[in-house]
DNA sequence: CTCATTTCTTAATCTAGTTCAATGCACAGC
DNA sequence: GCTGTGCATTGAACTAGATTAAGAAATGAG
């Protein structure tokens, strides 16, 4: 068992489900992968071409509403899955776009080569279903919390669940994340700074 | 082709993938047609056993946050899809609660049926995953626009997307969708009445 | 080092939305 | 026929959070 480039992503998709080494292998053989600097990996009006695991970096994912201020829908760091599902499947133009805030790797899958991987190792069908589950129950509990509670606790849940996202992106990106103002957002650190946490 | 209680299903899950007439024998064989009155279909801390469509009828999706108030996750209509997909899969139990608010007609699944399903026709695979998919985009579209939009075109959009809801179900479960205060939608309402809409 | 650009903070003013309380309304039970 | 109960409306007082504008602090390029 020597170490290679694809441990993580191994570990990530066989936490599901449990992969033959000649099935890994062939997902393997399928994976382009990728270095980027700081670029957009896609522009809204584009079809997304790819679904890619984070190997290492650091992604935004926003879309810009009707008075031109950018939303963030998410971040994306290392063992993370990326792309726009949607428009990946339907292959329809994206209102998204996706940018990389560090140097960041990609294994990435194309339509084509997805299909192919699906075709040769149907295992891996469950794999992005349940890709796709745990992204819709993560953003159903975003959508509960964004109604329900106050922007302090959002903030308070949000750098306990990513403790490291604050250090890599500007403030003013979780607070769009979490759909306040930046200045708002600095309101409540300082409030929480001297109130120790309360 | 003589009409049958499946011509609304199976035009539903034919938009994606099509289908044999065989395999929709074996489809149908699965289904558990059931009809309920107003009761809970699903209770918090219970797992959820089913994943059903609605034939007839009317559902509300909600949980209970820690103040004790209700928060309506989704309505269900006629040729919805229902449960909670993240119970039913991994047999843990549910946060949510659902409930019928008019008599129902529901078309289910066990994890049982399901699953036989899915190795007797494959295909199905890719209408699941579909279904999961558009749910995954139909949350992030109301997520975007609960953190960025006012609450007033929030509900303009409600009612322009689901006409039908808003005669069928109480004005304050819209209002706890919407994440208002039924006070406020009212206002909101109001305003709009007067004001020839806008 | 210096200048420019972006990021963060602080404060004043303003607004969307909440909370509380009172009132009206419809429909069910008897 | 009343009478209770849940639902919608309305208004007054309040608050979370937006907006604007300014200054401080950090980052980066030449």
């Amino acid at each position: 068992m020597s170490s290679s480039v694809f441990d993580h992503i191994d570990k990530n998709v066989n936490r599901s489900v449990t992969f033959l080494s000649e099935e890994l292998e062939v997902f393997h053989s399928l994976i382009d992968i990728r270095k980027f600097p700081k670029t957009f990996l896609l522009q809204e009006g584009e079809v997304c071409n790819f679904e890619g695991y984070i190997n290492s970096g650091c992604t935004r994912t926003y879309y810009i509403d009707e008075n031109g201020s950018e939303v963030i829908l998410q971040f994306g760091i290392e063992d993370w899955w990326l792309g726009d599902v949607t428009s990946f499947h339907d292959q329809k133009p994206s209102c998204l776009f996706i940018e990389t805030i560090e140097d960041t790797e990609l294994f990435m899958f194309s339509p084509e080569t997805k299909e192919e991987l699906l075709f040769k190792v149907p295992k891996f069908e469950r794999v992005f279903r349940l890709l796709i589950q745990r992204n819709l129950a993560a953003t159903q509990n975003r959508l509960f919390h964004s109604i329900s509670k106050p922007a302090q606790e959002r903030y308070q849940e949000f750098i306990e669940k990513y403790p490291t996202i604050p250090q890599r992106v500007p403030q003013h990106y979780i607070a769009s994340y979490l759909g306040i103002s930046p200045e708002f957002l600095s309101k409540i650190r300082g409030k929480m700074a001297k109130g120790g946490k309360g």
